[in-house]
DNA sequence: CTGAAAGCGCTAACAC
DNA sequence: GTGTTAGCGCTTTCAG
């Protein structure tokens, strides 16, 4: 079985209070005692048992991260960084998938809490996650990801949603689209809704009026379903804004299964600037956010926090979308 | 901070040993003393400790995930799998990105370790995984996952990677196609050599000559640059073959920007048939295989021998790969 | 600079 | 049925 820090220190000849100077404070070791204790560690092939180094401890070297879609290359792309960015601190990372409900979510917090995360990020699926109060009394910092806060308590790394919604409805009224759908998820999603927020200020301003068709999740699947929908209103759409690129991709199946050319007949832009909006039908216009920065982010941020402690200022990070125009998107017909 | 058992214990006016059986053997608890520490263990909002009850215990309830690729959407469909089935199993998992490399995979086994998984699943990035020994002598249970192994001491689950070769070189000869182009990644990585494997197998039969085209990495960009090298072969092939669909795609990326039309001038079929292959410009033929299964059989089975221990025999099991044929592939002209 | 010993939160004998 | 207690592997005072 596995080698005790106890077995090394018989074996080197020192008590186990010095192959822990050893582990902990090599300064403190004398150069001979050190390169011997050292020596033996890799004879031995010794790797300190976390759980009892963390028990004394008291907290752990671990975060949580949980997302809504693991599926969803943007998700994979925050994972990424997250993961990138704690492994360079020296944090392991439990990845956990939602999948967009908040039974599944409030599950994996309490995994988290069993497993003594030192800190969560998370994209919470509703707009009040109320159950992550809780996190804080525990002594586990929580900071949203791809979500802003207002709460003075945590810090989050968020993208401006309705600035995104905005660019995306300017870019085509610009083009001179008048009837445009936003197909879009559930209102309890805060992205979702605040997207279409920015859709619907544009709107307002351009005095334009927009279709809303709701999915219930933001699948392909679902964006192929919403194509019947569409096109079933009484006045034909001349462009699509969805709120995923994945939703878009999926729109964009069901309109060329009936035929409708893209960008000549409809317009069609996406969200997330996934790498294979590049490798679609039609490559999709989209509004790009920095995936890979916004888990970068939030991991220096949260490890800031569990290190700084009190010292900590929690803050607010907010990035900007871009868009991206590709050939999924023309002026009308 | 958290809540100790003690402070249940001593709220409920019981010992610890009590609600340590509260939590562990309810069943050797008297109904009332039962009902009683069970309120006050939600009042006060307890959650065990991992790390001290796994350090008791000597071992945990997690497991290592090791994926060479969590952008690819095939591993992401492996990784659901596992997820799912480990938790219903009450296990939490680490999933962990080698990014094909050998030095990350060990960096992450090593995490892994002192994070005390119970087991690992690995889809190891070389042929000769040296470093997976040691973990048995831990009393870490190892299981490959979509790789096979010869040796008796481990699980591994896979799909037939050189029936995949050889089904996709089929279908292509059948369609009549004698110039075909071999697009993968490095020889080292087993997926990569058994499909090459398939791959030579059927062009003897058939008695053509493959022309293979090698990138370093995996991704999208590195299939558009084999595109350069493809289009100035001695003899222009009628049809190419990726080792995946994320190389498929950037190839298809790399033809269509050059004019080249498919599947009319090049067929092209790829492997995993992701989710997007269907989305594509034109929609790939790709060889399916089981992912989500792959997930699920592989987390059964290291649980499996998580628990059993002795008892536990290992085993190997092999899924069968799925042509599925879409709009990238032809007769030739 | 090194050793001895207490104790982190929990489980599992073993007493009662 | 319930209480008591040793000890999992480690870190960290505190002595020496």
């Amino acid at each position: 079985m596995s080698v005790s820090l106890r077995e090394v220190a018989a074996r080197a000849q020192v008590s186990v209070g010095t192959v822990s100077n050893v582990l902990n404070r090599p300064e403190v070791v004398s150069a001979l005692t050190l390169e011997r204790v050292q020596k033996t560690i890799k004879d031995l092939g010794f790797v300190p048992n976390a759980f009892a180094r963390h028990l004394r401890a008291g907290f752990s070297r671990t975060l949580g991260l949980i997302v809504p879609d693991v599926a969803n290359p943007f998700f994979t792309e925050v994972a990424r960084g997250v993961e990138d960015a704690a492994s360079k601190r020296g944090y392991a990372v439990f990845l956990c998938n939602s999948d967009e409900s908040v039974k599944k979510e409030e599950k994996y917090i309490n995994v988290l809490i069993q497993q003594q995360v030192r800190g969560i990020l998370i994209t919470p699926s509703n707009r009040d996650p109320a159950h992550l109060e809780a996190l804080l009394d525990r002594g586990i910092a929580v900071t949203l990801l791809d979500r802003e806060t207002k709460s003075r308590t945590q810090c989050s790394v968020s993208v401006d949603d309705i600035r995104g919604g905005e660019i995306a409805i300017e870019y085509l009224v610009t083009l001179g689209h008048r009837d445009i759908a936003w197909v879009c998820g559930p209102e309890s999603i805060p992205q979702v809704a605040d997207r279409g927020t920015g859709v619907t200020n544009v709107a307002k301003l351009a005095s334009i009026s927009i279709k809303t068709i709701r999915v219930t999740l933001m699948n392909a699947v679902q964006g192929e379903h919403a194509v019947t929908e569409i096109l079933s209103l009484p006045k034909l759409p001349t462009a699509i804004f969805c709120a995923n690129d994945i939703v878009a991709l999926g729109v964009m199946r069901g309109l060329l299964d009936r035929g409708i050319r893209i960008p000549e007949q409809m317009s069609l832009i996406g969200y997330d600037d996934i790498a294979f909006a590049t490798s679609a039908a039609i490559p999709l216009t989209s509004i790009a956010q920095p995936a890979y920065q916004l888990g970068v982010a939030s991991a220096e941020l949260i490890i800031s926090e569990c290190e700084k402690g009190e010292a900590h200022a929690h803050q607010q990070i907010k990035f900007q979308p871009k868009l991206v125009i590709r050939a999924s998107t023309q002026k009308p017909a």
